[in-house]
DNA sequence: TCAAAAGTGTTCTGACTACACCCATGA
DNA sequence: TCATGGGTGTAGTCAGAACACTTTTGA
């Protein structure tokens, strides 16, 4: 027998927003130090209770800048998966809808009032065990792992790792980074570049390096990812990972 | 300043499942009828409260036998996305974790005591706009055939929407179906039963119908969907819908 | 014998891989 | 001039599209 529409059970919502990042060649994920039970000490996933009024993306991005100190939100955020209310919060049910954030190295810097010490982890030691997180937050960050590899697949994602303009090789570092594996310069600059309404080149060109410089491009009108919105463009062909 | 950790707010939160089948060629979705307000009398999904203890598989698995008169769930059911709190039921912040359910086309029977009616409409229809459904449940259906749809290119699942046992044009049935397009059958043959790890071959054949009987196959064993898991099989290569 | 549907062979084309090669810069 | 990385050309291979063709059944 369902509960009587006009008494349902009420539960506490929390919003967690896996960011990540690819810093030194390696994906990283941005953790904060609880300093409250539970879990109080230990690394975790930023996040909170939805508010009031609020909408589940208008709370993830509260919560991360709250707790990481940016004013804005740069890349791209998207819903990720819904975990709960049974079974993972030792005071009781509670129901997170976790978020998924792909994002250009940005300083962290904050203290927040239940939260300290933001910072960016490498992914690798979590799947690995060598880093411990509280809750079901391993199980979440997997998931969101995952979700970002199948992402650069399809759409033009890679391109939210990196700042507005960025070189085929900065990209490359991207792919290569998320999918664990090395790709062949040559063959990527040309599927980058022959994708039809991927990138444009902006005309300009990366200085100061060694070697030569490299052409800088900035994402197509079509493939931009507005705040808001689901990306939609499709890249067809797609980048496939290589598998087995 | 968010809330104090021991005082969140809370929210009630539904389930609601689209399941979808395969009818006479084209793609359908199980509805209800409302018995109660607000939107009584209309149609919409099928769908409730999560009680406490509940998980939320749990809740759309137990609200859809309640609501459809289906003792055991055929087919492969997942979780979609979830919607709100803010702004998407008038009597207030309502959260809902919808799902995708796809499977077999069964008969409905059943009368809940706040729904009644359960029945197979084409997807169509409501996407043209000539059926109306309450809520934002037009936004959660359109948001499940799109995942539907590329969920065939990648997994087995296609097969989820057929019985136990099939033939292969059954099984083109589907995708043409879903996709709305048509496919090649000579090709679509080849690709089905070449493709590792999807198909196996029962030996028997379909027989009464008018021509050649067609060989039955089912889902190989590495393909199979286990009621409570994700899907893990990955179709490589995959099959993918004609684009442009 | 004919219609209908299952299943196979064959050719063409286009995309990916691998790798050789040239280009532009700093030291 | 050499090292370093950016960018292009090209041949081999493989998978998909298109479609002719054979097979097996019911009427």
């Amino acid at each position: 027998m369902p509960a009587a529409y006009s008494d349902p059970a009420r539960f506490p919502v929390t919003v967690d927003v896996v960011a990540l990042t690819v810093n030194e060649g390696a994906l990283h994920v941005l953790l904060i130090t609880r300093l409250i039970e539970p879990f109080c000490g230990e690394l975790a996933l930023p996040g909170g209770f939805v508010l009031p009024g609020e909408g589940l993306r208008e709370a993830a991005a509260r919560e991360l800048a709250e707790e990481s100190g940016v004013a804005q939100i740069p890349g791209y955020l998207e819903q990720l998966h819904s975990y709960g209310p049974q079974g993972r919060d030792p005071r009781g049910d509670v129901l997170t809808v976790a978020h998924l954030l792909l994002a250009p190295n940005f300083p962290v810097l904050a203290a927040g009032s239940d939260a300290s010490g933001a910072g960016w982890y490498p992914v690798q030691k979590l799947l690995d065990g060598e880093l411990q997180v509280a809750f079901d937050h391993l199980l979440i960050v997997s998931d969101a792992v995952e979700r970002a590899r199948s992402k650069l697949e399809y759409s033009p994602l890679g391109a939210a790792f990196c700042g507005e303009e960025f070189t085929i090789a900065q990209l490359r570092a991207v792919y290569e980074a998320v999918w664990d594996t090395r790709l062949d310069p040559r063959n990527f600059h040309r599927k980058a570049t022959g994708t039809p309404g991927f990138l444009v080149d902006t005309g300009t060109v990366s200085g100061g390096e060694a070697g030569r410089p490299a052409a800088l491009f900035r994402l197509a009108d079509e493939a931009r990812f507005v705040p808001g919105e689901p990306v939609r463009a499709v890249l067809n062909p797609p980048l496939m990972r290589p598998r087995g």
